[in-house]
DNA sequence: AAACTGCCAACTGTCGACAGTCAACAACGC
DNA sequence: GCGTTGTTGACTGTCGACAGTTGGCAGTTT
């Protein structure tokens, strides 16, 4: 059937679960049918019950016994409760990031920095993309990798939790602020400012996310 | 066979699994075989492959495609990293607990080290039970449930690093000590205070470790 | 009319069997 | 004798089918 594919079955189901679940395909709170959804991804139920359990460990599921799996309802509650672990993950990144880092980290740090900005003020908005990007850069000079693991892991859930949500430029704007703050903390090699500023940064993200979510 | 098992044929694989990765009956590097295991716990294969994903998702197996599972193998570099994210974390609850705390929870936490300490000087050792019921009541009062559910899979996996060392009755005293003084910050209301004695204490139970390791 | 009880359909949980892949062993050539 | 290649065995990956449970619906009772 497929010959020369190197990732099984189970291992595509979960990235393309995983694309369903990310881009809100699956919206929240609707059950996930096994024979159904094994139809339209053209495996087993087999593959995809492994598929559908790892998304669960990472969150993006919840699993309820004998009635299947659906995508999680978020309220303020898990939106703070998040932002605790992400800020305890990041804060220490930063903290690692500031005291670790090579100038091949920083100069990698300048130039996402510098293409965000280019993009904010050519098109009046720059994308989440860059914004991840940013902080996949900090995490590598940081490198720490079970903090890395998790903090991906991290922001995973928050992509869920922003599905459906816009951004404001006055916030977009605050961000770039916030990031370059954070390199010029990383680039003087100051561990505490890095991670004082993380948390403030984390702080401002959070609060605008409860009010887009209100 | 079992009528009323309130628990599904994974769930119970999961368990059973676990205890035998953590009691290190099944050692590190040695190979799991699907048949033999599910034989061994009179189940199908089904339910302990979804049983072995979901251990392997917790760190406590490692996957290798069409190699099966088995006992990671760590070496001082795994140790350090994982004690990076772990005093991320736990210094981060810390901090929350210090600000949060409840005077039931500074109760508690006074009655464990109570314990603690009498098991020791009665015993010459206190039980790494009352050292994990410790950091446990401490999340507890942090009231982070992301941060509190992250650190206790941290900590299964430093269990797992734990099978075969002992400790010193030194070291053992040490932590009894800082155990007292996080209590004093947290009772205090004291978070920087806090994170700073979960830090230190945490940084001489990784070099314990390390030293026990070489 | 509202509440309770018994049935029924749909779905998940589980099993046994088949197919594909990898690693070790043996036979062969150099 | 050593490296290479074909073969074989064991194990994982996958599938289809059966069994058990859950929630809803119809029928009945008060």
């Amino acid at each position: 059937m497929t010959p020369p594919l190197h990732l099984s079955l189970a291992g595509q189901a979960v990235d393309a679960l995983r694309e369903l679940v990310l881009t809100g395909e699956i919206p929240a709170g609707t059950r996930v049918n096994e024979v159904e959804l094994a139809a339209r991804l053209g495996i087993s139920r087999g593959p995809l019950r492994e598929a559908i359990r790892h998304l669960a460990s990472e969150g993006l599921l919840v699993l309820v016994p004998h009635r299947g799996a659906h995508v999680p309802e978020a309220g303020p509650a898990d939106v703070k409760a998040l932002f605790e672990l992400r800020t305890a993950l990041e804060c220490a990144a930063a903290e690692l990031a500031a005291s670790r880092r090579t100038d091949a980290d920083v100069a990698r740090l300048h130039a996402v920095c510098a293409e965000s900005r280019r993009t904010y003020q050519a098109g009046e908005r720059f994308p989440y993309r860059l914004d991840l990007a940013f902080h996949r850069a900090l995490l590598e000079a940081a490198r720490s990798p079970y903090i890395t693991e998790q903090v991906h892991l991290v922001q995973q859930r928050v992509v869920l939790l922003r599905s459906g949500l816009q951004d404001h430029p006055p916030h977009q704007r605050a961000s770039l602020d916030d990031h370059d703050a954070l390199v010029s903390a990383v680039a003087a090699a100051d561990p505490s400012r890095a991670s004082d500023v993380m948390r403030r940064h984390l702080a401002r993200v959070c609060a605008q996310m409860l009010t887009s979510l209100a």
